[in-house]
DNA sequence: CTCGAAATTAGAATAATTCTAAATATATTA
DNA sequence: TAATATATTTAGAATTATTCTAATTTCGAG
């Protein structure tokens, strides 16, 4: 692993916020300044082919970068914002239909967001 | 409705392909010549706004559309060829969780498919 | 028929990501 | 240490899907 490798993979798996290449450049720039985007475009890619994080692709958003470690992801439908959620697990089920054929599963769960249902009971959506 | 908006819904109900803008622009000017991209674009988000199509987003493919009924997909991690799986449906749990702000969901499986494993098995992969 | 709104068009613009080729760093081994 | 090979990084060009813009066309209501 290189420092740069390094430093991606601990920038992506201390924070919560699924970053997007571009903040995990700026991240990055803190430390190395010289560092360019498209290293980390190929750390990210080398990461995530070994497995060591995750690729988050929404829609009308670029790609996040997130941790391994099982969980889902809420979505809300009117600002966008992702977070984490931990529901049953759904690997049981696809083992029994999908036999060893099965690999992973990606469930992305839309909501409306606790800020987003206070602004619209308080006030007509624009 | 007019007769764009029409044909391209007709177009995504009618296949079970999930065709990218360009293939149904393609299919469209086979009765339209005259049809632009832009209008094929301007009337899936329109049809997707309005909740009679909904948009399929994937990594490394461009922007697929599908009919609505209810069902889940099934990727292939090798060939990325995508298909559909009907499975036990998890609105129950999510509503028990989330209450009122649920909305709904999006299931993608990994797998590999068949021909995949068959080519695999046969000889090893490049 | 005429007006105005909505839809469509062509093509430019945008933005995320990938590619390319040169430069740099690192490791290997003599 | 020097010579060489290999891998990584860099800057910037290229690509590609999608959106935007502004002009044009279509079409229904009056």
């Amino acid at each position: 692993m290189t420092k740069y490798e390094k430093k991606i993979y601990d920038i992506v798996n201390a924070s919560r916020k699924h970053l997007t290449a571009d903040q995990i450049y700026t991240e990055l720039k803190k430390e190395y300044p010289a560092v360019s985007l498209a290293t980390v475009y190929n750390n990210l890619s080398k990461l995530c082919d070994t497995g060591l994080i995750r690729k988050v692709t929404l829609e009308d958003s670029p790609d996040r970068y997130d941790r391994t470690e099982k969980h889902d992801h809420l979505i809300c439908q009117k600002c966008g914002k992702l977070s984490d959620i931990c529901l049953d697990d759904l690997t049981h089920q696809l083992k029994t239909q999908l036999g060893d054929n099965f690999l992973s599963y990606d469930l992305k769960v839309f909501y409306i967001c606790p800020d987003c249902r206070k602004r619209s009971s308080s006030k007509t959506t624009v």
